[in-house]
DNA sequence: GCTGCGATTGACCGAATGGTTAGCGGCGTT
DNA sequence: AACGCCGCTAACCATTCGGTCAATCGCAGC
């Protein structure tokens, strides 16, 4: 129904084709996150794409091509370089900047990450490659951790002497359960400045609080 | 099928109708947990029941009535009490039994539990009731967290100054850390005696360790 | 103007879905 | 023996699903 009409300014002469490959993504994307891979059937994203069905058909050989497609494009922001970030701090401002940035992503990226979780979690061999490219994720911002508490243990700035694997998995695991509290409660319930100030406290024995509110029943 | 033929030794009277009630909940319990709500079809169930598909519907109005009562029916082994587990312990043990309770119960109920939060994740709205039972279990286990902590505290055995809620929420987000790292890695990358150890070690600033190894990359 | 080709569509298909219905066997009651 | 009810089933129903196909549309090159 007249999507040859629709021709949004963009100068850049990209070809028709790309125009509506990337409506269906957008539309595939809003779906599958918001309702899993299944609750999602192939006429719905024809309609929020405004284009038939058969055409995602031929853009996408099957259901789950296109949805690999969606999985690759959500986790496009998920890769970012963290070292021009950190470029010259000492550990423990890095190692809190390491934490702030895991929290502030989280609830900036919160629909994307809670459909990541719900669909490793219950589709396994549909989210195959998911789990890969998420475990390298997460192994890789381990192995900082891991090594900015080493470093920060030999220079002496944090007094607390576990193994710095031990201890970075522990953050880790703290990490992640704020996560989901905050996928389930909402900002309400967590607050970033409040985690780095308990990072900071148990890490580095800190008992500076700027924010010594907070109770919570 | 001859169904009127299986008569398995079973002595005590039970009514006919409960036996079967109770073979498809058997099934869908399995099924929904496997493969969730929308994976999961009637035929599937009636099946591994080993009963025809309009028998489920004479017993469940509807699919999503048959879902609810899997939900409550896999609720049923999280309310069980502490208190009795934990009669005559000192703070500290208790807020270690507590710990170690949370993490032995999670592997041992692990394919409920990845159920349960995969659900809760996605469809919102069939899992109100859910929410609000999950709810009031992490409300009850956090109050009773908090109460401890604030306990160990006056006594004085617990160094830590942070506000007994705080403490209490971070110590909550690091057990759903772990849980979810129990959820994807496996046993192998999470120990509950590990874990006991470091909350021992964060919250009353222990040093003995009484398993030292465990390095990982 | 014709041709060729990439892009797009409506109509269609078999399979599976959640749900219904008419009826059947067995058993306790009268 | 007739009745009625409970537990149960095979067959059926409308709808929706993922996917296909022949037929177009628009446009570049000749």
């Amino acid at each position: 129904m007249g999507a040859s009409q629709i021709k949004v300014g963009s100068n850049e002469p990209r070809t028709q084709s790309q125009d509506s490959r990337d409506e269906i993504l957008k539309a595939a994307m809003h779906l599958f996150a918001n309702r899993g891979f299944h609750e999602t059937s192939m006429s719905e994203v024809a309609r929020e794409a405004r284009v038939s069905k058969a055409l995602i058909f031929w853009h996408f050989k099957t259901k789950e091509e296109l949805f690999v497609a969606v999985l690759n494009r959500l986790l496009e922001p998920y890769f970012i370089d963290f070292a021009e970030e950190a470029a010259a701090m000492d550990e423990r401002a890095q190692i809190q900047k390491l934490v702030e940035f895991y929290l502030l992503f989280v609830r900036d990226n919160a629909s994307s990450v809670r459909f990541f979780l719900a669909q490793m979690l219950q589709d396994q061999r549909l989210s195959e490659s998911l789990n890969d490219q998420v475990l390298k994720l997460y192994t890789g911002y381990r192995a900082m951790l891991i090594e900015l508490i080493a470093s920060a243990q030999q220079k002496g700035i944090c007094p607390r002497r576990s193994a710095p694997e031990a201890a970075a998995g522990f953050l880790l695991s703290a990490l992640n359960g704020l996560l989901i509290e905050y996928l389930f409660l909402g900002a309400k319930a967590v607050d970033p400045e409040g985690a780095v100030a308990m990072v900071g406290e148990w890490l580095f024995g800190d008992t500076s609080q700027s924010s010594p509110s907070q109770g919570g029943a």
